[in-house]
RNA sequence: GCGGGUAUAGUGUAGCGGUUAACACGUCUGGUUGUGGCCCAGAAGAUCGUGGGUUCGAUUCCCACUACUCGCCCCA
C-alpha cells in the first residue's frame, strides 16, 4: 500500500473503461475530419519558457506551482505539457506552416499536466482533445470550431447542450473595461467577500464568474464586456452570431464566462450539457490572437478549444451513455491431453494469421476440460475449438458454441475451419 | 496553499480493548473416463495504510504522517 501505488492525481485507464476513450477519440478523429481538421502531436515535453511566454502575466503562478518542470543537469529546464495552445503554436510557427494553406487546422490528443489538487474531475495528468484553426481571423472560424465541438458531443450522445458565448474583448477594450468593472467593484467593496476582494486585485475579470453568494444580483447590475467593446471586437461578435443563428444554432450569451489568461481574445466559449453546472462544462475554447507572438512568433491569428477526455467520459457515465461495445474475441482453443497443447498453439496463430481474434487456453500441467470450458464462458466466447487427441489423430477439431447449440467436428484440411468460421461469425 | 470525510483480502463491506479478524462478490481447483452457465466442495488471498503513544494487552482509543476522496483557491 505504500511502496507500489499511483502518483498523486494520476490514474490508470482499465480494460473496462477503454471502450469508452476509444469511443471519444475515434468519434472526435472522424468529426475533425468531416470538418477538415488535421491530425497532429506535438511533444510532451517543451521548453519551460514556451509555457511561461505563452501564458502571460499570471505566469508567475503556474510557474511556482502549477507545472511539472525538471531541470537537466545543463540547466536546461523542461515542463511536461500544462496544454495543448503552446506546444501547437511553437509547431506552426516551428515548421512553417505560415506558408501552409491558410488557415491550418489542426487536433489533437494526449495527455496534459498540472500540478493541481485533485478533486472530481480533475487529475494531474489528464488528457484533452484540442482542435484548433491557426492563421484566420474571420469569425467565421470561431463558428467552425464550436460547431466541431458541438457536433462531437452530439455525436457521442449528449442531449440537452447549449453554447455558453461571450467576448472578452481585446488589448484595445478589454484594459478599459477591466477598469470600469474594477470602479464598480471598489463601490460595492462592503458587499465583496474577502476572496473576491483578493480577485479583484489579481485579476478582477475572474470575479465575474465567482461563486460567492450574492454576486449574481451584484453582477447582473456590474458593466457588462458586451457593452464596451471596440469597434472591431463588437463587429466580430456580431458577425459571429450572426452566424450562430443563420445555422439554427443556439447559444446563450454568458457575460460572466471568463477566461483567466491574457492571451484571450473576442470569442470564449464553453458547452454545456443539459443537468450539468458550470464546472462540468464538457469543453472551453475562445481565440487567442496574441500567443503567437508571446512566444516569440509572428503575430498569427488563432482560435480553438479543449475538451477533458476524462471529465467526458465520467458524464458519459454518470449518465448511461453507452459507448459500442468492446470487440469481443469470439474464439478460444481448448486442449487436452498429448501433443495437443503443441497443436493447439499451431491453431491458434493460424486463426490470428486469417484474421480471427482467438485466445488459447494455457495449461502448465493437464487441466480439465470443464476448467477450460469455465475459462470461455466468463469471457464470453462464442466458440471454444477443443483439440483433443482424438481430434489431433483425426486431423480436426470439434467446434462447441456456447449459445446452446449443437457441436460439430469440423476438419483441419485445406481452409475449412476458416470457412465455417467465416460463416459462423457473420 | 486552505478546509471536511475516509483508510480492514482483488472489490464491496462486517467486527471487537483480549477472536483462528467475519461475510459477499471475484480468483483458482475439483465434483470419476474429454465439455461452460446453476449448484456443491475445497484452496489461495489481510503483518486490519505507516509511525508513535495510552493500556497488562490495540485492528479497535488518542496523535502525527501518508494516501484516497469531496470542496475552496486556481483553472492555460
Amino acid at each position: 500500500m505504500t511502496e507500489i501505488q499511483r502518483v498523486t492525481g494520476m490514474q490508470d485507464i482499465l480494460p473496462m473503461a477503454q471502450r469508452y476513450w476509444r469511443h471519444l477519440i475515434q468519434t472526435g478523429s472522424e468529426v475533425a475530419h468531416q470538418f477538415g481538421f488535421q491530425p497532429i502531436d506535438v511533444p510532451v515535453l517543451e521548453y519551460t519558457h514556451l509555457f511561461v511566454r505563452g501564458v502571460g502575466e499570471a505566469s508567475d503562478f503556474f510557474v511556482n506551482k502549477e507545472m511539472y518542470t525538471i531541470v537537466e543537469e545543463d540547466g536546461v529546464s523542461l515542463t511536461l505539457r500544462p496544454e495543448f495552445t503552446a506546444g501547437i503554436v511553437r509547431a506552426y510557427v516551428e515548421n512553417g506552416m505560415q506558408n501552409w494553406v491558410q488557415p491550418v487546422k489542426l487536433f489533437t490528443v494526449g495527455p496534459i499536466f498540472r500540478r493541481e489538487r485533485p478533486q472530481a474531475g480533475r487529475f494531474r495528468q489528464h488528457s484533452q482533445y484540442n482542435a484548433e484553426i491557426m492563421g484566420e481571423t474571420d469569425p467565421a472560424a470561431d463558428v467552425e470550431v464550436m460547431m466541431l465541438a458541438m457536433t462531437l458531443f452530439q455525436r457521442l450522445g449528449f442531449r440537452g447542450l447549449t453554447f455558453q458565448l461571450n467576448s472578452t474583448g481585446c488589448p484595445a477594450c478589454k484594459p478599459v473595461y477591466v477598469e470600469k468593472l474594477r470602479a464598480f467593484m471598489a463601490d460595492h467593496l462592503q458587499s465583496l467577500s474577502p476572496v473576491d476582494r483578493e480577485r479583484m486585485q489579481r485579476n478582477p475579470l475572474r470575479i465575474l464568474d465567482s461563486k460567492e453568494p450574492g454576486m449574481e444580483k451584484l453582477l447582473a447590475n456590474a458593466p457588462h464586456i458586451a457593452d464596451h467593446l471596440c469597434a472591431d471586437c463588437a463587429d466580430h461578435f456580431a458577425e459571429l452570431r450572426q452566424h450562430l443563428d443563420h445555422l439554427g444554432q443556439a447559444y446563450t450569451i454568458n457575460f460572466r464566462l471568463v477566461r483567466g489568461i491574457d492571451y484571450y481574445v473576442k470569442t470564449v466559449f464553453e458547452v454545456w450539457a443539459e443537468g450539468i453546472g458550470a464546472q462540468a462544462a464538457l469543453c472551453g475554447g475562445g481565440r487567442y490572437d496574441g500567443v503567437a507572438e508571446a512566444i516569440g512568433g509572428p503575430s498569427t491569428p488563432g482560435v480553438g478549444f479543449g475538451a477533458g477526455i476524462d471529465r467526458i467520459v465520467l458524464t458519459m457515465q454518470t449518465w448511461g451513455i453507452e459507448p459500442p461495445p468492446a470487440p469481443e474475441v469470439p474464439i478460444l482453443v481448448a486442449h487436452f491431453g498429448g501433443d495437443t497443447k503443441t497443436a493447439a498453439l499451431a491453431l491458434a496463430f493460424r486463426l490470428r494469421q486469417a484474421q480471427f481474434p482467438t485466445r488459447l487456453a494455457f495449461a502448465r500441467e493437464r487441466r480439465s476440460l470443464k476448467s477450460q470450458m469455465r475459462e470461455a464462458n466468463k469471457l464470453n466466447v462464442r466458440y471454444v475449438l477443443i483439440l483433443g487427441e482424438s481430434e489431433l489423430a483425426a486431423n480436426a477439431v470439434v467446434v462447441r458454441p456456447l449459445d446452446g447449440g449443437a457441436q460439430v467436428t469440423v476438419s483441419l484440411a485445406e481452409e475449412q475451419l476458416e470457412q465455417w468460421l467465416r460463416q459462423a461469425l457473420a
